[in-house]
RNA sequence: GGCGACAUAGCCAAGCGGUAAGGCAUGGGUCUGCAACACCCUGAUCACCAGUUCAAAUCUGGUUGUCGCCUCCA
């Protein structure tokens, strides 16, 4: 008789500011919608945390055996791309296909999986055009001039999410006024369609060319791709006011449903306790750390770092410490590995097996500690306690099983986490192969100068010898 | 002005009423021809004050300090 484990996942739900049970629509299913970058230009570091922390989530409920429906947009249309292709002399198409084309390599090297559907703005203009219709039908909405404005007033349980007092924010927003939006019956109300302007892309609709606003994107392609009610919807948490305060009363005005069950929200990255900025020059592109690091350390960064909610702060010491701590899991799996290949056939002695329950237990805290609002950080440090159980309690004269089992669970969980440890077998060029046995009989005669000479040799071409109790071992520089 | 977050060892950080996880750095050791690597060991009473409780880092009130959102922004 198998009895399921009755998982009870927490999530906070910036919608009540509590944490919750999380309860799918569908049983073992999950959907959710992640709003993606504007292409403009390359992803900057902070573009990246809401990436990664939300596919960690995703890799989370995949492992919990569920299916994932995971949806997350490029807006390909807007001021920047359009600004920024002006500046160019090119095409806005142009500017958003190539930063599409760079987003995706960079999510590609900070192993984010791919979505199960990257809508593009730009091609989901007749469901924008559809729900528009509804929302005027529907009275919450009305079109003056090309430009269609949301009645924000209309719908009632507007400020929802970011708890907004709607008389506070009129007062707040008496006095600004954008130009070309003077047509607004109220200054809470916000743009769904807005008219062509000369050299700007655009695209017929039944109020004359335009295109559309920021936020009915968002809804429009949540609805298509995920339905009219979904689990999940995330980003980061500058755009609970105003962008997903008004995708929900779009989509809730015009669908007539709950948007979304829970609203996820990951805090903020700071550069050196400062909010980066490009006037503070203290902007970093998710390029630019890859240069200096790996991209899994970065992301083991972001994960080890702090809690998603929290904000981050990002340094080079930082990024120092998680490179040599990410090491220290690396180094423990490859001992493993090198144990397993030994293949000795013995049965799993009594300490060995002590050490496997011990893991097993230690997964368990992972398994609590991603559960409660997917702490990351905690679940970590669960990695690091089989880290120091493995390294004590499996001996180089382990058997195979233990150790198999061993580097296995530990491999399962850092693939959660995003972060390949599985030791990869390089071949080295027979040269270098010949010079290490050269040192290696060299050592045997104690002729140390010409075995130094030779580890001085490989230390240029990048090839760093360790003599350990198990014959030579190499890394590169 | 409105809404909200945070304050735990040198640094990062978990903790959600039962007597302080984990990592980095430091120091001490083991291994080694030497070196490097690796491994083991090593440290805090939780900003401050008052209260609730048998029991508080954890709850309540207050003080101080940092920060975010309210305009484009992950």
């Amino acid at each position: 008789m198998r009895k399921e484990l009755v998982i009870k996942m927490k999530i906070f739900n910036t919608l009540t500011r509590k944490k919750e049970e999380f309860v799918p629509i569908e049983e073992k299913k999950v959907s959710m919608y992640v709003c993606g970058p504007t292409v403009y230009n390359y992803i900057h570091i902070g573009n990246a945390r809401p990436m990664i922390t939300f596919d960690t989530v995703r890799r989370y409920f995949e492992y919990k055996g569920y299916d994932v429906n995971y949806v997350s947009n490029f807006t390909d249309v807007d001021d920047k791309i359009i600004k920024k292709a002006l500046e160019e002399g090119v095409s806005a198409s142009e500017i958003s296909e190539r930063y599409i084309k760079c987003v995706e390599e960079d999510m590609e090297s900070l192993n984010i999986k791919p979505a199960t559907k990257n809508p593009k703005a730009t091609e989901e203009i007749d469901g924008m055009i559809d729900m528009i219709n509804t929302l005027i039908e529907k009275g919450h909405a009305y079109e003056k001039n090309g430009t269609v404005y949301f009645k924000t007033r209309s719908f009632k349980e507007y400020g929802k999410l970011s708890k907004k007092n709607i008389d506070d924010l009129e007062a707040g927003h008496r006095e600004i006024k954008v130009a070309g939006e003077e047509d607004k019956e109220d200054p809470l109300d916000f743009v769904l369609w807005k008219p062509k302007k000369e050299g700007e892309p655009a695209w017929k609709s039944p109020w004359g060319e335009g295109r559309p606003g920021w936020h009915i994107e968002c809804s429009v392609m949540s609805k298509k791709y995920l339905g009219d009610e979904i689990d999940i919807h995330a980003g980061g948490e500058d755009l609970i006011f105003p962008h997903h305060e008004n995708e929900i009363a779009q989509s809730e005005a015009a669908n007539g449903k709950t948007f979304s069950r829970y609203w996820m929200h990951n805090g903020f990255l700071n550069i050196n306790n400062e909010k980066m900025s490009k006037s503070k020059g203290n902007f970093f592109t998710v390029r630019d750390i890859g240069a200096k690091y790996p991209y899994e350390v970065l992301r083991f960064f972001m994960l080890s770092g702090a809690h998603y909610r929290m904000p981050l702060n990002f340094s080079e010491d930082l990024m120092e410490a998680a490179k040599n701590s990410l090491e220290r899991i690396k180094v423990a799996v490859e001992r493993l590995d090198d144990i397993v290949k030994k293949e000795n056939q013995t049965a799993v002695s009594e300490d060995e097996q002590k050490v496997l329950d011990e893991l097993s237990k230690l997964n368990e805290k992972f398994d609590a500690a991603m559960e409660d609002d997917f702490n990351t950080a905690d679940a970590i440090s669960a990695i690091f306690e089989m880290v120091k159980a493995v390294n004590v309690g499996i001996s180089e004269q382990a058997s195979e099983e233990s150790a198999k089992k061993a580097m296995e669970r530990i491999v399962t969980l850092m693939d959660i986490i995003g972060v390949s440890v599985v030791p990869k077998t390089e071949i080295l060029a027979e040269e270098i192969e010949a010079l290490i046995e050269e040192r290696q009989a060299a050592r045997k005669e104690k002729n140390f100068q010409r075995a130094d000479e030779i580890r001085d040799i490989l230390l240029e071409k990048g090839i760093v010898l360790k003599d350990t109790r198990e014959g030579v071992k190499w890394t590169k520089a």
